[in-house]
DNA sequence: AATTTATGTTCAAAATAATGAACATTAGTT
DNA sequence: AACTAATGTTCATTATTTTGAACATAAATT
């Protein structure tokens, strides 16, 4: 069963040249995104190839978009990256909108007593999907928030000190040099274990997946 | 790399009988997913074949767990069911409520000096959009970027130190506690000037399509 | 410069996903 | 029941992905 086998120009998938924005009318191409993920964890083809199984050759084309990988492929690579296999797709695919975004709820932040303080550091453009924080809370200080809407993360780096973190019923403690994510859609809270003040940086991303 | 031709069982890809939930230690299952869409269609197989472009054999295979689907199948099927490709293979993925990074887990990238250190916080869901980091740099630590592309934006934050930065032909310096907003549509670059280290948060926007 | 070392790219072969046609099965009609 | 229409499954073939090894290229070392 074999066939022709074209060396230069490979598969008919390949379309050529480069990997830009997908403009939705074509499997989104995630070559680059691989390709960045794997240079961001400064491994190589070959380490790459070691830790997901996948051959190195293969990872090759892949990142220059010149294969259509098969699912176990890009899964396998994911898992390697420790990047969930969706956020790896959906990189280039419809980007989200930070046009009109229905605001369900503005994110309302209830300082306690004064022992969080909260640096609100940007937002982007005058619809609420993305903003940033920097904070700091000395021990015992609570900070509370509302539910920010489905589909909305948290992400928390912490510099020094101690966090807990308490989303629906689950609750995680945080160490310094550690980061949290989790999603928003519920009531949540962040309490300052001390005994040193917790300081660290908050990016939320407001309903950034939409489909409803 | 056996083979065999095995005519009954097929691939190996089948992981036999069921589609359950994903114990996220495979990829996804996503035929029954795909079945339950085609079926709250109304379409039959034939119909979903020609809509899709994709052969109704193959989804039947699909449907069963019987074949490991290449991107660009998947994604014609999830055109034309009007689904997110996305939102498919996500459905069987139970998605963690957190992600808890540790230390020794968090991607770090340093200048060759090794004086700038980039830690690398998150990327998720928006990759390509949304990067954000923390970065510590001893006196002298230079970290040296090339374009993001236009339209993109790059936020400073400074916690301590001083910090030099140039963006074209222009330049900034930033003391301890102050932010810096600046477009990275070419080349720039980040100082540490000393004399204690500095460190702060930094957020890209990449090429927000946005007018400005 | 010549040799290694590290990294990424191509090549022939092998494994397997995708196709179209034949087959099977069920449901509806006469 | 027998016939037909509708739907899904299997089969042989073809088209492509995936692999491992050989190759290319650049960087580091002698």
């Amino acid at each position: 069963m074999q066939q022709k086998k074209d060396s230069s120009s490979s598969s008919s998938f390949a379309r050529d040249a480069f990997a830009g924005q997908n403009t939705s009318d074509r499997p989104p191409l995630v070559g680059k995104e691989i390709q960045r993920l794997r240079q961001e964890h400064q491994l190589t083809l070959d380490e790459l190839a070691s830790k997901s199984g996948v051959s190195k050759s293969i990872l090759s084309q892949i990142e220059r978009d010149h294969s259509n990988p098969t699912l176990s492929t890009i899964w396998r690579i994911s898992q390697a990256l420790k990047q969930p296999l969706v956020d790896m797709l959906s990189s280039g695919e419809e980007k989200p909108r930070f046009e009109h975004l229905k605001v369900n709820e503005t994110p309302v932040v209830s300082s306690t007593d004064g022992k969080f303080v909260l640096k609100i550091l940007g937002t982007l453009g005058t619809v609420s999907t993305l903003q940033w924080y920097e904070f700091k809370a000395e021990e015992g200080g609570i900070l509370e928030s509302e539910s920010h809407g489905s589909g909305s993360l948290e992400n928390l780096t912490l510099v020094s000190g101690k966090l807990l973190v308490i989303s629906g019923t689950e609750s995680r403690e945080l160490i310094s040099g550690e980061t949290l994510r989790f999603l928003t859609d519920s009531p949540h809270r962040l309490e300052s274990l001390g005994p040193e003040p917790a300081h660290g940086f908050m990016v939320n991303l407001l309903n950034s997946n939409e489909s409803f």
